[in-house]
DNA sequence: TAAATATATCTTAATATACGATATAATCTT
DNA sequence: AAGATTATATCGTATATTAAGATATATTTA
């Protein structure tokens, strides 16, 4: 098979996976909220410029948006020791758990799925996952 | 292993792999149209109430929406034949370009990591989102 | 001490999203 | 054939989201 091929195959099947399996009754997160938790995941925590700047957008609207998260528990932030003008932004425990359910695959229908398949298939997935992301993050990160 | 640390493990390395390997350079496309040219796609073709239903929307909205897309030539639109009242919006070629790039991987960037892994590992993961997407299939359609 | 840095707030404007009211055309029922 | 139902389209209205310039405050650096 040839790569191109077998990319248009996984990428296929990626989307084919994740809209039947992602959770379908979703709180209502705007888009760039889910992207700014996201980046705050991804990354531990964040400052208000770090935040802009991935956004691609200014620092004033990064600090709304923060701010606005904030306001519904989803982060909180703490000043910075060494540089006190900085202000780290982090998860709370809610904003994981929203954010889980906007960009995660559902734990049920995953489960219900890996449960009912041959457990050397299952395997397999898990490993295949492993590999995957160890990969992209070795190019990529 | 547990099955539901087995299934925490894939989730973080989910969301790991679309963070890293998801197109960063994408034309805005709006949620609901996202979430609409995805439909489409994944049906092959929708009605307006189709569209309303699955948005969760009135008919107006899903109206309203579908206008904004053919106005974009992201999707068209041909009558029912069996019944004339119903209208089936279908993707164009530049729809399914677009909406490629705001749920797909990166193609170069899939591939980037795919040639730098062994071959059988490459392989496996090949398997693994076939067997999964499959499952999916069997298990929630 | 002045300049630079980091963030916060306010104001303004554009865009996204939604739905009720209304209208038209097609199909179904009586 | 007429009336009712179905499917969609358009218009008007409203709210939420998004963005950035102007301004302000506090902290750090030169």
């Amino acid at each position: 098979m040839q790569i191109d091929d077998m990319i248009e195959m996984i990428n296929e099947q990626w989307t084919d996976i994740y809209y039947l399996l992602h959770y379908t009754n979703k709180d209502n997160l705007t888009h760039q909220a889910i992207r700014l938790l996201q980046y705050i995941e991804k990354n531990g925590e964040a400052t208000i410029g770090d935040l802009a700047e991935h956004l691609a957008v200014s620092h004033n609207t990064a600090s709304e948006h923060t701010k606005r998260l904030i306001k519904k528990g989803l982060v909180s932030k703490k000043r910075g020791s060494l540089d006190e003008r900085k202000v780290f932004v982090v998860l709370t425990e809610e904003g994981r758990h929203i954010l889980y359910r906007h960009t995660r695959l559902d734990k049920e229908k995953l489960k219900k799925v890996l449960v009912q398949m041959d457990p050397c298939d299952a395997e397999l997935i898990r490993k295949a996952f492993a590999i995957l992301s160890e990969g992209a993050k070795k190019c990529l990160r």
